[in-house]
DNA sequence: AGCACCTTAACGAACGTTAAGTAAGATGAT
DNA sequence: ATCATCTTACTTAACGTTCGTTAAGGTGCT
């Protein structure tokens, strides 16, 4: 009952954005071949034909599908009860333990970033940062009133997926820990550089 | 004395470097091939097996020449005189300015941290990334005793990258003006953010 | 002569994509 | 209920192109 299948109502297209995505994510846009693809999801590649009309269609229906409700989520993330350092906190916590559950999300996010043309950019930056940005550009404009606040919002982003982007590499970096992957020392590494702990606190 | 060129000297070895990492940092490994570097350089395909066994090679050899000098410039930038304070200032300026002026050079590190292999990322880290690091470590702690300076150098870095890497994007959010990628002012902005003007200061 | 440096031509494999055909279920007239 | 017909979802085989790479040979300096 749950699942009839009368006709013309496959699932196979969402199968193959599901699929795909890794595959994406790990090798990038030429990395990855229509035949890998079609290979990931147990069909023959002329089959993917049948539901996209290329590939740079198929990639572009995968990224809508890993960038949906990624928005809300995050914004949700903020809520606006509480005070600017309650906000803050519960924000970056959350945002950062999204991320940490979700390395694909940020590998198409990086490679988005890197190889995305104008159209692309627009289209991520419209329906899916745009909301969020808005309301962490909020919260920094009520925390730091002399900051451009713009610029603040991005540094909170940027402060977090910055410490998942150097994982592989911080290996190799003196004092890197496996703890310095635990999103909960992270966020709280965050949350006390953001709240002015290093600069001004703890003079010896 | 400077520059004989006696014999199995050309130069040509160095021009395929030069002219084949602008295009790996805009297209990646797997998005340009032997013939596109072949052309930019202006020669035949074949040619560059005269210099570099196979593409990975070339690829690999073409990393090493890009990130070459980038560390003890980097280094340079802190020097071990003055206050933290200004030590601090004069690293986030330098290196704020060093990555402005060197966009192949950031969108092949972000592409390394993304698809950087356990053998690459090692050399990287070991080659170019270890000594800078220790040196902004060492920063970090004489600046916030109570605060991990592993955590609190990948933050120094990641703050100044990623207003870069986020330069394409942020054109389409709220708030995003041409000032926002000058280096003095993202420069000054994570300095005041650093030295803890968020969340002590400026209260309303 | 011999080596360094380059050419054109070509190899087989893999690429994105299309053509043609098949199995299965839905549809509609009888 | 049956049969022809249509659609959906796929298959295998192949198309022309481009890929990394190699073979064979030419030119010019030492």
């Amino acid at each position: 009952m749950a699942d009839k299948r009368p006709a013309g109502n496959s699932d196979t297209a969402q199968v193959i954005l599901n699929k795909s995505l890794p595959l994406f994510a790990r090798s990038g846009y030429a990395g990855v071949s229509m035949r890998d693809i079609a290979k990931a999801v147990g069909i023959s590649g002329a089959a993917l034909y049948h539901h996209y009309p290329d590939k740079q269609s198929l990639y572009v229906a995968a990224m809508a599908h890993a960038f949906a409700d990624k928005a809300s989520s995050i914004q949700s993330a903020l809520g606006n009860t509480g005070s600017p350092e309650q906000r803050l906190e519960r924000f970056v916590t959350s945002f950062t333990k999204q991320m940490a559950s979700d390395p694909d999300f940020r590998a198409l996010l990086h490679r988005e970033l890197l190889d995305g043309d104008e159209k692309r950019l627009k289209l991520l930056a419209e329906n899916v940062f745009i909301e969020p940005f808005k309301a962490i550009k909020q919260l920094a404009q009520e925390m730091a009133l002399d900051c451009d606040a713009h610029l603040l919002a991005i540094s909170m982003a940027g402060l977090i997926l910055f410490h998942f982007e150097t994982q592989a590499i911080r290996r190799y970096l003196p004092g890197g820990l496996k703890k310095h992957n635990d999103p909960k020392v992270i966020a709280q590494h965050v949350i006390s550089l953001l709240t002015g702990a290093i600069g001004s606190g703890s003079r010896q």
